[in-house]
DNA sequence: ATAATTGCAAAATCTTTGCATACCC
DNA sequence: GGGTATGCAAAGATTTTGCAATTAT
């Protein structure tokens, strides 16, 4: 399971018991936290973290590259720990769950050069919208 | 131009200055903007128009199917009034400015049963990254 | 030892809400 | 006229910041 935490060690990240419990928390598939309750769930483990020491970590995390910011709409931003293997989201329209999902017909065809208004494309990110069974 | 407006009234849009400078203000390509950019821009046209009304007038736009919110990973939420056509978007990861771009192979293939845990799926949304010229 | 991380509390951002007043249909 | 939209100001939700105290390496 804990690949999340042996890469980050591996990375040199310094760990302090806070970046643990948040590295832990965060590990997984289907794993898709708010910033809050990344939190919430920390605090299960060590109760003096601090909300700050959370965004603190996240975005460390997101900056070297082990975790993906999405935006669902909704109001606060989710943290997906799962950024090592490909994948695209399918999300419920009405109560926000997030699901996993893996591209099945090989990669997106690129943005043709006629497209790109000069841009320097790096990457393209898919989101499928739906209701998922329990909202259905 | 202004194809937001007349669909707005075709659809029985309670018409008032605000919604109006709201509308006019969104109409276009390429047009992705803040609601406080909005807000600013309105306000150029109408002083006294009020952030609430602004966030209102988005809202009702948004539910009613004739713009669609984006979110691009930055703070704000950003709407697109180009929402009768299907397009895509091509993001600077720097700067955040927006193009919209077309689909060029046709629609993307759909999610295969096996990958739908059980959801209703709607719709797929596609963002390509990278930095525009201004910003490379 | 030393530089980085933490916690706190306050501020910055973005959005929503309640209610009296103004206005569209 | 009747009901909806507006403006205001305050509250809510999310995220960031500055700085002294603590801690990992």
């Amino acid at each position: 399971m804990s690949d999340l935490l042996e890469r980050l060690r591996g990375r040199g990240w310094r760990m302090t018991s806070q970046r643990r419990v948040v590295a832990e928390v965060l590990d997984g598939e289907h794993v898709h936290l708010t910033a809050d309750e990344v939190h919430v769930r920390a605090a299960r483990l060590l109760p003096e973290i601090s909300r700050a020491t959370v965004y603190n970590a996240l975005g460390e995390l997101v900056t070297l590259g082990e975790v993906v910011e999405v935006s669902t709409d909704g109001r606060a931003k989710r943290y997906d720990p799962n950024a090592h293997r490909p994948h695209q989201h399918l999300v419920c329209s009405r109560c926000g769950l997030i699901r996993d999902v893996h591209p099945t017909a090989g990669p997106l065809a690129g943005l043709p050069a006629e497209e790109r208004f000069g841009f320097t494309v790096s990457g393209v990110e898919v989101t499928y919208r739906g209701l998922c069974p329990a909202c259905a």
